[in-house]
DNA sequence: GACTCTATCTCGGTA
DNA sequence: TACCGAGGTAGAGTC
């Protein structure tokens, strides 16, 4: 990893076109040939930056990173400040917990803390534009979409309503009813799932994590 | 802002759970105080990070990094190979030409490119699920509701879709007509707009703005 | 390759 | 502050 601390001028020409006037600023190029220009604030997002692969030309004035789509990110070196290199090596990567997909596990696991009697029929069940999260049937033996969201969102009661649209196509399933679950489901999402016939639930992943098996856990 | 180069591991709880097992890595700390653990690779996201405002407890062997939500990160450096400060300054900015809003100004302003005979009703019109892009009347008075959009998706489609649901609870307006507009619609968005009944419809960029006032160009 | 969906999304605007 | 929508979204997974 290289990083350069240098008063300097960017211009990307690309998906838009931006700019960046003169000041000090931190380039940092990644071994895979990476570009980020950052300022000293505004959390990790760079300035502007270029993704790999890339093709890199640089000399004392300037670094021209140009990518095989043509967008060309140029940053002009008015003067440069420190330059050095570090050798990183390859990285473990990140172990997580608490993602999206847990809590689909969890609710797998544990289909009646959606609903009172309800069963699992399958997980990702699959569907022509992309997988149901999970596909239950209630007390009364009825099937039953769920979509889960650990932030219940607007989109997520569309994709929930496009996947019953699915479901309907396949006769051997009969009226399948959607509920929407999420650990927040927000108020505008809330109003669409009610006004689209979906039931909405709130869950909370610890109390999941409590109800099903310890194997699921991963740290 | 300082850059250190250590052989370190990470924690962070807080969203979710998250371990990095040790490795040499470039950690990032920001005048604004926001935190950015780097890999040698994998584009401009850093591994872990903790945005502003944090408080920082710095010794020879942790870094800590605690926010105001309760989220903890806590780097524990078993090697440092570099640690270098340099002061950077404030940041002009960035100008960016030719995102979304712009788009839709230069559409406010001449919305015969979408159709002959249209005119501008308002920019922004308001409904409870979110403001409409555009509303205009057509050469023979009817309400037409527009989406804008720098790349037509299906996502797109939706929305407009939502929007004019709204717009015919309000009776004062009639029946309204929906347009999708882009520089560029996908195939599967165009398949969905017609199936709803919404025209689509592609527009050039750089010919809109050849049509608008100059003090609406950036640079 | 295209398409789909997640994200500690980030970031900006607005009520 | 919370909420919503855009993003050069990026990144992972699937087909």
């Amino acid at each position: 990893m290289r990083i350069v601390i240098a008063r300097c001028s960017v211009d990307y020409a690309g998906r838009l076109a931006a700019h960046l006037p003169e000041a000090v600023r931190m380039i940092m190029v990644k071994a895979d040939g990476c570009v980020a220009v950052h300022a000293d604030g505004g959390a990790y997002k760079p300035l502007n930056w270029m993704n790999a692969p890339n093709t890199l030309v640089a000399d004392a004035e300037r670094l021209v990173v140009t990518n095989p789509k043509g967008e060309q990110l140029t940053i002009t070196l008015h003067e440069v400040l420190a330059d050095t290199s570090h050798q990183l090596g390859d990285d473990p990567g990140l172990q997580k917990d608490g993602v999206e997909s847990h809590l689909q596990e969890l609710l797998a696991a544990a289909p009646h803390a959606i609903e009172a009697g309800m069963t699992l029929v399958r997980r990702e069940y699959p569907t022509a534009i992309g997988p149901v999260d999970l596909v239950c049937r209630d007390a009364d033996g009825k099937v039953v979409a769920v979509e889960v969201k650990r932030c219940g969102e607007i989109d997520g009661v569309e994709q929930l309503g496009r996947y019953i649209e699915r479901l309907h196509l396949d006769s051997t399933l009969g009226t399948v009813r959607g509920v929407f679950v999420a650990q927040v489901v927000r108020p505008q999402a809330r109003v669409l799932a009610e006004s689209r016939g979906f039931r909405w639930v709130e869950v909370d992943y610890d109390e999941l994590r409590g109800l099903a098996p310890t194997d699921l856990r991963l740290f």
